[in-house]
Parts: C-alpha cells; structure tokens; sequence
DNA sequence: GAAATAATAT
DNA sequence: AATATTATTT
C-alpha cells in the first residue's frame, strides 16, 4: 500500500483542492465600468445577462491592450494650450491596469494555491495558473508573493525571539491580511520530488491557525471605529437583495483549465472602482468583493 | 530568453 | 503601507 502514490500532479490537485464550488463561483471582473465605457466596449450590464462568453477571450487578460488596436481614438487634443498635461494623464491612466487590491478572499486563493503547490512549485507562474484567476498577472503574484514571504520570516523570527512583540505598524497592518487569512492546513503539498521540501511554513502554521480570524474581526472592528478603514471588507450584498458573484475562474481552456466553465450570474458591480481624493489622485483600482465565498 | 527573486519606486 | 516596476540572478 502505497501512499506516495505519484500521479500526475494535476490529478492529486483536483482532489486536494478545494472542493469544484469553492473554485467554480469565483469570477474577476477585471474590466472597469470607467474603461469599459470609454471604449465602448462591451461591458457585463448587471440587467443584461454576461456575456462573458464574449469578451473574456480577447479584452480579459488586459482590457487596455485589446482596446488598444481601437482606432477610435487618437489624437488626444483636448486642451490646445498645455492640455498634455492632464488629457495625457488620464488617458494615460486607463492604459494602465489599475492596481490589484487583495481581497481577503483573493488572498485565500492565494494561499491556497501556495499551499497546494508546496513551497518548491510555489512560484509566482505556478500559483497564478492555479489560482485560476482572471486578469491575474504573474507580476501580481510575484508581488504578493514577495511580500508574504517577507511576512513568514517576521513571523519565524519573532516566534523564537524572548523580547515582548515589538510589532511595528507595518507588521499589524500585513497581519490585517495575512494573519486573519482563512488558511486551513497549509503547507504539506508535495512537490514532485522527494525530500527536501518540508519545513519552512510548518513552523508558522500552528500559531496562524490559533488566531484565525477572533482577533482579525476584533481588530477591524476596533479600527473601524478609531480610523476610517478603507477596505470596505462588510458585505456589499447587505442592501439591495442581489448578491454579487466573486471571481471569474480564468478560462484559458488550453487543456489545462480542465474546462472550468462558470457562465454563472452577471457580475452586476463584482467590482468596486475606488478614487481617492476625487481629483489629483484618480487612482482607480480593482477591488473585487466575492460574496459567496467560505470563510 | 523566460522566469524568480531582490531591490526599488510610486 | 500596499502594489508596481525595475534590476539582478538563475
């Protein structure tokens, strides 16, 4: 009896990740209304059913590249006089993806994935293929990335050290994210090798799994009522009646993605398009809000 | 040359 | 502080 059984690591992944309904509901809509109305493209109207049959294939991965064989628009002369300077900028910045924010949910997958996958896998391209999100770039989970790690070894570090918590405010607010992170059993992925691929985030594991998320909600909430936190974590659904989707699975459908087709609901505002300080700082960014997601 | 990681910039 | 972007390494 053998249970090192050694199938092709797809086949295991099917059975150790998370369960078909975790993965299907997920959907990212990484197209901004702003973007998609400037362009006059398609956009996912919360009346009209998706058609993300449609336009995920070629204006998913990066909305402004599809838009940017348009020849609509050209010759951005707004403002004779010095009108390069803000006509440029805006235009300027909706070429530019907006930044990617987080989301707890999103950092779940995350986590997931690395935790799947193994420390050795856990690379940046690995992760986002299994992460399976749309419009998900590997500099953003390289990114991200980054950051966890750095994140794992405070972690290490501080577990060993005597002295009290000296947690900085960096550390508290990572914590925020990382700590509170629904991570279940992390890492115990195989890799395709054999030894050599234990230890690291064995040892931050146990003392994550105490806190979940007690302490994350008592701590937001805490903050909450001292600052005004931006992340707006609460739930969108709790008005109206409609509930939102979460992600949009990446339908690559090169094989790999094992077909995962979720035509489901229209993403009526899946997203969440925040500008800061109204003028100067436009600084659109993707904040993707799933609502039925586990905790 | 692509991808990963480290370093730096916004 | 959180991501992006660039630089360096593999």
């Amino acid at each position: 009896m053998i249970e090192e059984e050694e199938p092709n690591w797809f086949t295991r992944r099917e059975e150790e990740l998370p369960s078909p309904q975790e993965l299907m509901p997920l959907s990212q809509c990484l197209i901004t209304p702003d973007l998609a109305l400037a362009f006059d493209i398609p956009t996912p109207n919360p009346s009209e059913a998706p058609g993300l049959n449609a336009h995920e294939t070629a204006a998913n991965r990066h909305p402004a590249q599809a838009l940017l064989g348009m020849p609509d628009f050209e010759s951005p002369n707004h403002s004779s006089t010095a009108g390069e300077g803000s006509g440029g900028d805006e235009l300027a910045r909706m070429l530019k993806r907006p930044r990617l924010v987080w989301t707890p949910q999103l950092h779940k997958r995350f986590v997931d994935a690395v935790a799947h996958l193994g420390i050795k896998n856990a690379v940046p391209k690995t992760i986002m293929q299994l992460m399976s999100v749309d419009g998900l770039t590997r500099e953003n989970v390289a990114s991200h990335l980054q950051k966890y790690r750095l994140y794992l070894k405070r972690m290490q570090g501080l577990s060993s050290a005597g002295p009290p918590c000296p947690m900085s405010a960096a550390d508290a607010a990572t914590e925020q994210l990382f700590a509170s992170t629904p991570i279940h059993n992390p890492f115990l992925a195989r890799g395709a090798s054999g030894p050599g691929q234990e230890s690291f985030i064995q040892f931050m594991a146990p003392p994550l799994l105490q806190h979940h998320q007690h302490i994350a909600a008592a701590a937001a909430l805490a903050q909450q009522q001292f600052y005004h936190q931006r992340q707006h974590f609460g739930s969108p659904m709790a008005t109206g009646g409609g509930y939102d989707n979460g992600f949009q699975t990446r339908t690559g459908g090169s094989g790999l993605g094992t077909g995962i087709s979720s035509p489901l609901a229209a993403p009526p505002n899946s997203y969440g398009e925040g500008i800061d300080s109204g003028s100067s700082g436009g600084r659109r960014v993707l904040t993707l809000f799933p609502s039925s997601s586990e905790d």
